[in-house]
DNA sequence: TTTAAACTATGATTTTTGTCATGTTTTGAT
DNA sequence: ATCAAAACATGACAAAAATCATAGTTTAAA
């Protein structure tokens, strides 16, 4: 198993802000995860007692809604610290994760990692300019729910995916996600999605391979309204 | 001028986890300030450079979207400090603060705080605690954007209100707000949001006295759907 | 106190989005 | 390779919400 002290990963998280003798420490009692495309790693209400630092894969930070449908409200990529939450505080957790393609994760338990975050200032500094970000983003998508359109909000998700997760060699979208997914993401029903999609097709903003993706006109997609 | 050490609104917020000493300091260069109703306290873009303990008053957060519209993204009230993400990272202000009735704020210099942030863990993971809950929560409101309907998410509000600002002594909501308002925290058209507050009305719901507003039928605005 | 400006209210209409139904294609397990 | 299940696609219709128009009320400033 690898050493968190070594592992580079840790450069594009908090954990980059520990000393190398903490580090050992945490890598003394991490464990390393394989999991499945699909599998869930927890679900809202668990109790998750650690953090996982994602080595390589993707997931998506969901809720259940009262109308039985999922939300997608993050995703969650390579290099992110997943379950921060889960360390401030004895709530369970308020969103479930489940892996959007095959992933490596680190599991390190709160009782190992708390000690330094109470003791570590830098540590702490950094966790806090993180969730910063992560509210200031958080707080747009409210206002893109609130104010824009479907259509709209689903050239953002295509962008936003072709940004983060680049292109294969193909030039398709290198994540691959259900139409429910993007459905999941824009907050819509999985029709609209669909419709939306064939429409920015014909209009040849984007071309399909059965479920993927490829954008053709980026600037096309910005200019929807 | 009141001092730091001595206010008890400090118990409602991070600066509770300061030493008695850094709140002398603090003390010593904060500025108080009294706010109109309607004063804007920062716009979007705005180098804020430190942080508001609101000591009594309530402002609204807000953002404008791409189509002229301001959406509500979160209300301040006494107690809370407003700005703190200003503290983490040098970015201008992602939002607007506007007050909402007259308000009492003291200004903390960031110069003067961030050195308790670097050294005080206590305080940083209070702060951490605290961002983390705002959050969870604009994540909640990511998903009833995304998933319930105007009427609900209309009657949410005025549930939320209710619960976190009371009644005055006549049993209106003791926070009056514009029905303009009301439509920029829902995010819909004002149009719309007074449709739906006179639909309320008809059905006994809530009743108003020009733009007050009284909740006669808790149990039946938790019905909505 | 008057008076204009701002806010509230409501009708008519259009646009957007959701729902239901049904058929086709793709995918993955055997 | 086959086959059933899952995912994708699209039409028809219904519901929700936005927009435009217009009028009445309240509020606050002169």
């Amino acid at each position: 198993m690898s050493k968190c002290e070594q592992c580079i990963i840790k450069q594009f998280n908090s954990l980059k802000a520990l000393t190398r003798e903490e580090l050992v420490r945490i890598s003394g009692c991490k464990t390393s995860r394989i999991i499945k495309k699909g599998e869930v790693i927890f679900e809202e209400g668990d109790s998750i007692n650690g953090v996982f630092c994602v080595k390589d894969g993707v997931c998506k930070l969901s809720k259940l809604s009262a109308n039985g449908k999922d939300q997608i409200v993050k995703l969650v990529v390579k290099g992110d610290l997943l379950g921060q939450r889960s360390l401030v505080g004895d709530e369970s957790a308020n969103l479930s994760a489940i892996a959007l393609n095959d992933m490596e994760v680190c599991f390190i338990p709160k009782s190992e990692i708390m000690n330094d975050l109470q003791k570590n200032p830098k540590f702490t500094l950094d966790m806090l300019q993180q969730m910063a970000h992560d509210l200031k983003d958080s707080d747009n998508v409210i206002v893109d729910m609130a104010q824009k359109s479907v259509k709209n909000r689903m050239a953002d998700v295509l962008l936003y995916v072709n940004d983060h997760f680049g292109v294969d060699q193909n030039g398709f979208l290198s994540i691959t996600l259900a139409r429910e997914d993007y459905a999941n993401i824009v907050g819509t029903a999985t029709e609209s999605a669909i419709r939306i999609l064939s429409q920015f097709k014909k209009e040849g903003l984007i071309s399909t391979k059965g479920k993927q993706i490829k954008i053709e006109d980026i600037d096309g997609l910005n200019r929807i309204e």
